[in-house]
DNA sequence: CAGAATGGTTGATCTGGATCAAAAAACGCT
DNA sequence: AGCGTTTTTTGATCCAGATCAACCATTCTG
């Protein structure tokens, strides 16, 4: 394992405070792994041999049920996924799948589980690491049922101006897919984005404006409780 | 605090492997306090000072945007709730109230991330409760998004079979209640078990008897990634 | 026990969003 | 660059589920 990449696994706050030792025996165990587009890295089911960290590409997380497909989440870097599973070795409940090339690191579960046991500031990290994606889904569930696929459209075009920091950026997923995320059909984002102009969303291929952000927001009615990144 | 409420705590797998001075000096911490039905516990958005832990009666965790309400959970005893919003002490993502008259124990946060701080038990119990819980939501994310409202009412229907070990039983919450929670209005929901009653679905009043539950099951097609409660 | 709430059901209607079909645009790939 | 594939858009139609309104059934309460 590179240096580099030990550096980067090293900044994540699940690893960050970890007791110098412990980490150099997880990254012993650890090994890195480069992987073309759309390739499946774990199917729903499965015992979750590897905890997975995403070093460079992104990965989607998927489900399916009797024929269908839902998008559940999108994974960059720098940042771990399936960690659920991996410490309570139960079956993966979400597939994973490339996007585009990726390179990935993969930590034997079995060593997470272990050092887990030894190493207090680990287990605090993965603490607060657990409690945020359950509060991250909770947000997602309060997302889907309290508000209109219109709505739930408005309220992603918001917080990615957040993240971005500017009232145009360019939507990081293709189309099909955010329509997945936001659990809608693609013929009906494309619909609603038209709706949306009259808020003044300009849309150009991937490349999204924000015209009049309030008065988007006045229509989205954002709030932390479901839209914050932090909280 | 009196010894049964005392054990009644103790016997959760929250509490069960901890240090008993670590657990004693938190149960003096704690206070028991009894509620009237329809009593809002806690409200989303505030800080959460308390763990807390139901000993009797029921409670209601649901949320509110823009006018709207939706039942997310049910806390029945003995369990904790709004955990992941203590140890992180980030403000609740939910809502709730009693359903009927309850016995709650409180639990101040401040003193629940002090001795996950130096008890590596609890902060195991922790790490394995929170990822429970994040699999659970996970699990109903996939129900909402998968399904529709009928497949959602018949695979609740089998759940509740499988938990009761017969195949009738009484149903635990009102109607309109259990309408919310599977995200749909109560008038859909009376007409979803109209049309269950092709699958054996008998319903009079508060009581579900079902008469074919193969059938039924080939209509459902019940996942353990969606409907397992262990899993 | 009457009468008022509250919860549940039923029917009629409406609508958000899905589905189907096809054209247009974007994206590989050789 | 040019061809085939995939994505996106547009239009037409359909359907699940919401809404609205009325009515019935409970249960609460004075």
């Amino acid at each position: 394992m590179s240096e580099s990449y030990r550096d980067d696994l090293r900044s994540l706050d699940l690893f960050r405070n970890m007791q110098r030792a412990n980490f150099d025996s997880l990254m012993r165990a650890a090994y890195v792994q480069n992987f073309p587009p759309r390739i499946d890295l774990i199917h729903e089911g499965d015992t979750p041999d590897f905890l997975h960290v995403v070093l460079t590409g992104s990965v989607d997380l998927f489900s399916t049920w009797n024929g269908r497909e839902t998008s559940m989440a999108t994974v960059r870097p720098v940042s771990t996924f399936i960690l659920a599973a991996s410490v309570k070795d139960a079956p993966y409940l979400m597939s994973a799948r490339t996007l585009e090339k990726s390179r990935i690191v993969l930590l034997p579960s079995e060593d997470v589980r272990a050092i887990f046991d030894i190493d207090h500031d680990f287990a605090r990290a993965i603490v607060t690491e657990l409690a945020q994606c359950y509060r991250a889904v909770v947000k997602n569930t309060k997302d889907l049922k309290l508000r209109s696929s219109l709505e739930r459209l408005a309220n992603y075009l918001l917080r990615e101006r957040g993240r971005e920091g500017a009232d145009a950026f360019t939507l990081r997923m293709e189309k099909r897919r955010l329509a997945s995320s936001l659990g809608m059909t693609p013929e009906n984002l494309s619909r609603a984005f038209k709706a949306l102009e009259a808020y003044g969303v300009q849309v150009t291929g991937t490349r999204i404006t924000l015209m009049d952000p309030e008065d988007l927001s006045g229509f989205a009615k954002p709030s932390p409780l479901i839209d914050g990144r932090n909280t």
